[in-house]
DNA sequence: CTGAAAGCGCTAACAC
DNA sequence: GTGTTAGCGCTTTCAG
């Protein structure tokens, strides 16, 4: 293992000397710099991490914690997870990747262990139990989705009410009245998910600005399940013209079954789907849809932790605005029966 | 920051001493370690992983290389590294996340530096450029996939060519004659990964065994490429009664078209999938398939990179073994028209 | 613009 | 069963 100490030696200068020419911290002659440079290129010398983080005690890693659930939205967070990966690089950081299963614990190890500079959290919930760890003095922290109270947190989220919204003032503009919800999977609203609660506020709100009567049904994902919920819907309500579909393994059976009962969309019934970009275009239809910005809020939350490990930190709420991209899935409300 | 030192002080003992009640490296009396566990609860003590890794030139950290691609079986990536991340947690170990992108840059990088003691690399190509660097000395390291020439690796992954052959066995078996196989993108087979090819290889010998016509069609995901690519099998092949496919987001799209082209399932055609166990189960017809056992293969690569960082090393190329489940999807050939 | 040297917090001989 | 101590390789004052 190649040391500092030998690239000086090689170099002809003193070790300081080479700690400056890597970390600009000096101004090093350009003659003296080329040495060293050379002489690191020509022993193929690392700096050790380890002692790099023991001195300066910066650990150039950070943590990413995502949720140990694999039944939701893993595309996205799959998307989130390689954004973060990405750009973390480009700003000299490495992620280190936790498993929400430790809890709180993993964020006592990481940020006591010094083991990573800061940390960006997925899946946060409305009650998040690592929240009060973070809130404090603890290491910079960002969060990828809303706690209830973000006092003293640093959260970055697509701005899930005003998707909500956006949703069905879309459908409203096309005259349907009766709008029916997929939504995630109960579990998911029985964790307090904030994403999932705050849509629904939006899809609400909106519909009593809208004049517009709402259903909302979570849903599992798959055939089987969507087929009974589907069936639950139009029964209770046979007028429905439109359906919000908030869960992506939902999207495709939903189409199906419309198909299958001889509902043609969008000229029967419309589809309006939050999802990512992907989902939407390859499915059997083309949707309508609002795309959560996965990698945006990656490298967002990156930035910003980036910038609070910098001192140029800022507490800051960054809820990202929706854009709803209209596609083959949605059309005019069918005339009255 | 609480230092080893300081617990030390508090207990009464000497640094050494909770070095090796945390270690276990040495014994240490029932009293003495209750004092400074103890101690170490009270303080709220955390070693410090610099500290540690410098001077145990460990660190306690296995780095994980995946694929930046999103386009390609993204849940069976997410559930390995999650299963990852998990097992090597209890195994006293971290993971770090490395994204393709930097190639064997990154392996360069993480293992001069020592901020990983081995690393796990998904998604490997036949002939992977990252390969040299495992090869000779360097850290251990464990793949995820098999490459062409496996001398002095470690490799763990299904068993493709056995899959392959799998799937026309029990499509051979139930008397079909004419399989087409729906492949994973162009570029998959481009790139040369190996699965795709191992899989291709094992239908096609079975294929000739079991006097099976084979035709082969790599396909791109979504329902708009699925049409076109159907429409070609079936008039080159009009006599075709069963279907293996080996990409997710082509499942449901053929499912589909079958449905509306008529074509009952698995009356008049059989269909065995490829896949993770989820979209099997959650298809709008449950599939005949063979699972990827994503979760097995991270654990498995975990516990053999742990085993050869103990020095308990062994370079070994580890195939599961295929498991064909039936489900609804696959029934007997349709008497000959 | 460059050197010298004091740690950073921990591990692992080496002593007893 | 426990204590002492010499580093691990780097960063960063302090000097010049």
């Amino acid at each position: 293992m190649v040391t500092l100490a030998e690239v000086a030696q090689h170099a002809g200068v003193s070790a300081s000397t080479v700690s400056y020419v890597l970390s600009g911290k000096r101004s090093i002659s350009a003659t003296t710099r080329r040495r060293v440079e050379e002489s690191i290129r020509r022993l193929g010398y690392h700096p050790n991490a380890g002692a790099r983080a023991l001195a300066s005690s910066r650990s150039n890693v950070i943590a990413l914690m995502i949720p140990l659930r694999t039944d939701m939205y893993v595309p996205v967070m799959m998307e989130i997870a390689i954004a973060v990966a990405t750009t973390a690089r480009t700003h000299g950081y490495d992620v280190l990747l936790l498993t929400g299963e430790e809890g709180p614990d993993a964020v006592r190890r990481v940020v006591g262990s010094g083991l990573a500079d800061g940390m960006i959290l997925m899946d946060v919930e409305l009650e998040d139990e690592r929240l009060p760890l973070l809130r404090g003095d603890g290491r910079p922290s960002v969060l990828i989705g809303l706690p209830a109270d973000t006092t003293g947190l640093t959260c970055v989220d697509l701005d899930f009410r005003a998707t909500g919204a956006l949703c069905v003032e879309h459908l409203a503009a096309l005259g349907h009245r009766d709008v029916a919800v997929i939504g995630e999977a109960p579990a998911v609203y029985e964790r307090h998910t904030g994403f999932a609660e705050r849509t629904l506020d939006g899809l609400r709100s909106q519909a009593r600005d809208s004049g517009v009567r709402l259903l909302h049904r979570p849903c599992e994902g798959g055939y089987a399940t969507m087929a009974v919920t589907l069936a639950r819907i139009l029964d209770e309500r046979p007028g429905t013209t439109a359906f919000v579909v908030q869960n992506e393994s939902a999207v495709e059976p939903l189409l199906a079954l419309l198909r299958q009962q001889g509902r043609a969309v969008p000229e029967d019934v419309s589809v309006v789907a939050i999802c990512p970009e992907q989902v939407a275009v390859q499915a059997s239809v083309r949707l309508t849809s609002v795309v959560i910005p996965a990698q945006e809020m990656g490298r967002y939350a990156v930035e910003h932790l980036v910038a609070k490990l910098d001192g140029r930190g800022d507490e800051e709420v960054v809820l990202i605005a929706p854009e709803l991209t209209v596609r083959a899935s949605s059309g005019p409300a069918p005339a009255r029966a």
